[in-house]
DNA sequence: ATATTACTGTAACCTAAGTTACAAAGGAGA
DNA sequence: TCTCCTTTGTAACTTAGGTTACAGTAATAT
């Protein structure tokens, strides 16, 4: 993917020719949490991981970045630092563009479609991590399944539910384990409410 | 609080003399969810709570807007509908002012100090979220102890935490049972790890 | 000082869900 | 076709934490 291609981009008459693009391998991790310069990055191949860790010392997956996802805009803007952002791990080889602030800024100041794009999508990530938040808050397996069934049958606008992804990723998504998963899902059919194989699930009533 | 006092409009040449105020009474649910034309909402007195469901029909408080907050700055220019926000609910008399998107938006791209207080103003929203969804994600309710303890560390620079809320308050920000707080309180005082009273927590290593 | 109320700790009980393990089934490749 | 590996379901076991209840203590009012 090329960085003209972006949607940030879309519209705009931003100079793309002096942006940096690193290259990285598999299981590098960017550093974007030095104060005082940071980036917004774009994932222009591969996927990258937004890693954060339990107390514990255990790790979860917070976000999963793909090509033409961004990364560092809340921060761009946000004053308060009290808590820091997951790291950065790459899952495959990847490129990345990285545009450090204040250049971004600059940009951004004097360009008003661009403005358009990076509140949208700014605005957009910001919606997605609410919408995980009340993923989170549902106290129950079968409160997070059906949670989520809702989300996809708004999205898929269909009862048959097609999951893009194993139950293991599924379980993942959900932050419960398969084992948990595979039990709920199996009440669920015996309480007649879905019905399921291994690439759908039908919302019964 | 006057609308010309909030963090919004400091610098700012907006002409503030037409934006409606409205007043609610206490237990007032205000709508800003009809897709076409919603709000900026700022609270000027009083509290309001960010309500959402779960699945089950149980409900809880996703966020809690004092007076100086700001609502519906996410939904401004994020462009995905697939799941509601929360229910906006006051809890006691409140006043609210509440501006029109098209309205502010014309606001928006003609000052650009006004411009640079929204995206921090939406940044560190987006920046409480994620927060939030970190503590949200810690696995047990030690964790989700110590995530606070660490967070309060940093903000109150002090290994003394002051607690500002009642166990109760507490226990509901980590969205555990209250006795469930006070019986792992008890069990990390006798791991070593804390000191408590009413009002303050100790980190002792 | 006394009464009343709110807050806190604690104990007993129980269920949801994590954990581990294994077997069946499906898919991919030779 | 046979083999290998991934995905899935399921069962047995264990435990964290929700639930309910109650008693002690602090705060507040009378």
């Amino acid at each position: 993917m090329r960085i003209e291609d972006c949607t940030l981009f879309r519209n705009t008459r931003v100079d793309l020719s002096h942006i940096v693009i690193n290259e990285y391998p598999s299981g590098h991790s960017i550093g974007i949490e030095t104060e005082d310069s940071s980036n917004l990055g774009i994932v222009l191949e591969g996927v990258i991981l937004v890693k954060a860790y339990t107390m514990s010392g255990g790790n979860f997956t917070l976000k999963r970045l793909e090509k033409g996802s961004y990364f560092g805009d809340i921060l761009m803007f946000s004053d308060v630092i009290n808590c820091f952002p997951g790291s950065l791990i790459t899952q495959g080889k990847t490129k990345v563009a990285l545009i450090p602030n204040d250049i971004f800024k600059k940009f951004l100041f004097n360009d008003n479609d661009l403005l358009k794009n990076f509140l949208k999508i700014l605005s957009n990530n910001a919606y997605d991590l609410s919408c995980k938040n009340k993923m989170l808050s549902q106290d129950s397996v079968r409160d997070k399944i059906l949670y989520f069934l809702l989300q996809q049958k708004r999205f898929q606008k269909s009862n048959v539910i097609k999951l893009k992804m194993t139950k293991e990723e599924l379980a993942n998504l959900l932050f419960v384990q398969r084992p948990s998963l595979s039990r709920e899902l199996s009440k669920m059919k015996a309480d007649g409410l879905i019905d399921y194989d291994r690439y759908t699930v039908t919302i019964k009533k």
